[in-house]
Formats: C-alpha cells, sequence, structure tokens
DNA sequence: TCTAATTACTTTAGGTCTAAAGCAATTGCC
DNA sequence: GGCAATTGCTTTAGACCTAAAGTAATTAGA
C-alpha cells in the first residue's frame, strides 16, 4: 500500500484489531469511490448524488415507491427524503400521489421527463463505476462481492 | 441475502455489471457500519462520528497535524475541519498552535481533556467495530482486509 | 363505538459537508 | 528586488443529514 496517500488508515496504531483495519479501508474505499461519482455527476450533468440515488431507486420501481420505502431503501431519515423530493419535484423530475388506501401515505415516482434524465445518468454512472473497478480482476472483483455479502449478513445479525 | 431488507441494494436490475453489484454492497455495508457507530457514539458519550474520527486522527499523531494534513486524513474539505476544529476547541478539547515557520499554518493537537476523552471512547468503539464484525471467519476477514486493499490501490491508480 | 397507541410524512433545529471566493503568506521566476 | 502565481486556512452559500416534535390518519383493543 503506498504509504504517501493520506486517509482514514492513516490514524491505525500497531496493536488496533484487524476489524477496525477492515473498517476503516473500507470507509477509506468508499469515500474515494462516492467523491469520484459526485465529482462526474456534477461536472457532467450538474446533479447531486443524492438525488441521483433517489431517481434510481424510483427508476427500479416504475410503479412509484411510498416516501417510507424510500427512506429504507436509501438508508436515510424519512426527513431527508422529504427534503430531496421537494425539490426533484419543483424540478418535474418526480410527481407525489395520493395513496389509494392510505391518506397519510404518498406514492413518489419519476415523470417521463425524470425517466429520460435518469437513463442519460446511468448509463455514464455505471461507466464510472465500472471503470474505478476495472484494475480488480474478474475473481477477486467476485470475491469482493461475495465477502461483502458475508459481512453484510453479519452486521445485520449483530443484535 | 435476505431479500427482505431495503436498502442501496435493492435498485439493481437483472442486468447490471458486476461492478455496480460491488460498489452498492461496498455502500451498504459502509451505511449499515456506520449507521451503527454513530447511535453508539451518541447514546454513550454524546458525541457525532465526525469529531470522533477527527479527534482519532490527532490521537495517533500527538506532536499534533496542520489543518490541510487533517483535511486528507479525514477525506473531506478544509472548510469542514474547519468548523468542526472550532467546536472542539471551544470544547477544550484541541488546541491551535502557530505553525513555527509558516504564518498561513496551525499546528492542531488533542489537549490533555482531549486525549482521556478519545481514549475512553476508543477502547468501546474498537469493541464496537470488532462486535459487527464477529460473524466473519478470521479467514474471511483478513480476505476481505486484502481486497479491499486492491481496490484501493485500483482505485487510486484510476485516472 | 370510542379512545389510546401507533404510523406516515413533514417540520424544526442543528450538525456535517461541499465548491468557490476571500485574505494573508509563501514561493518561484524574471 | 519585485511581482505573479500558488498555498493554507477561513468564510460564504447552499445541499445533505439527523433526532425529535408536530400533524393527520390508521389500527387495535376494551
Amino acid at each position: 500500500m503506498d504509504a504517501d496517500t493520506l486517509d482514514h488508515e492513516t490514524r491505525l496504531g500497531e496493536g488496533d484489531h484487524e476489524a477496525l483495519r477492515v473498517w476503516l479501508r473500507l470507509l477509506t474505499c468508499t469515500n474515494l469511490i462516492e467523491a469520484a461519482i459526485r465529482a462526474d455527476l456534477r461536472s457532467e450533468f450538474d446533479v447531486t448524488l443524492p438525488r441521483f440515488d433517489l431517481m434510481a431507486q424510483l427508476y427500479r420501481h416504475p410503479e412509484g415507491l411510498k416516501m417510507g420505502e424510500l427512506s429504507q431503501r436509501l438508508m436515510v431519515t424519512g426527513g431527508n427524503v422529504t427534503g430531496i423530493a421537494d425539490q426533484l419535484e419543483t424540478e418535474g423530475l418526480v410527481t407525489r400521489e395520493a395513496h389509494a388506501l392510505d391518506r397519510r401515505s404518498f406514492v413518489i415516482s419519476l415523470t417521463a421527463a425524470g425517466r429520460r434524465a435518469f437513463a442519460k445518468m446511468a448509463a455514464r454512472h455505471e461507466e464510472w463505476v465500472a471503470g474505478l473497478l476495472h484494475g480488480l480482476a474478474d475473481t477477486e472483483r467476485h470475491d469482493l462481492f461475495k465477502l461483502l455479502g458475508r459481512l453484510k449478513s453479519t452486521i445485520k445479525a449483530t443484535p
């Protein structure tokens, strides 16, 4: 590992638990990828990553999602989803419709314009991510995917 | 994988590139661990994760760091470091001292109170992280660490 | 049928985070 | 020596994010 670069791992000491090492390296990798994607989205589409992520979830569910469902899929609070949805609605990229059976709920979905905008960004986004991981061998990428799956399972199983 | 839980991976489609799958799972794992640590820090020490992280870097470097160095290690902008350092300084946990040679620079370090506060949190923090990864076998954890190292290298090598 | 408890979403107050501009200081080059 | 370019940190404007409170609606149980 290039000792010259500074990131979260620089705070590690010699006797630190390997779990801590894994965590800080995971966090470092996430920050690196996220920073790259944010920069690309901003320079090419003038869009923020949270908005892109919200549109991505709705694109995958053309029938729309409830705000609470969206909040869970985005792993953020309901208040945050409200704020981002407000802006996308103002821009004509999403709509909120009253829920058929529950007047407390809305169904939020992408508009036609939103779908078109997202489709363009999605193609580039996939290229960028693929490019960032291009240096990994197929087996490495697959093994990483599996191990992250194991990690996710154990985290969710932890009380 | 438990298909019932909702997170970033729910936006994946069948034909999506494996790189995208790896990225969304990486992001999901990071969000899960981060959320757990934030909750523990908040309930036990009433401290935010960014402040804890900043103190962690300074704890590792008792001689202090420059603001710009801290910014790099924390992987955030200088403006963000300024804001968090301001608060920790107000609370008497860090000090800023003029740089010996460069009047544009400061050296920021933990105070004695800051070191004591951090030492307490650090012990618990390591327990929490170790607990979250406890479900992984030693070989799994080590393999994950290695693969994340490979990932980090390839990301940094990408233009 | 009525009401307390719970749920779904929004609002509030405040923290984190960014890009870019501002200001002071340093560096490099002519 | 002088000055333009660069650097280090802060400030500004605005986006994202949270916990908790507020409001309306639903549910469960007596």
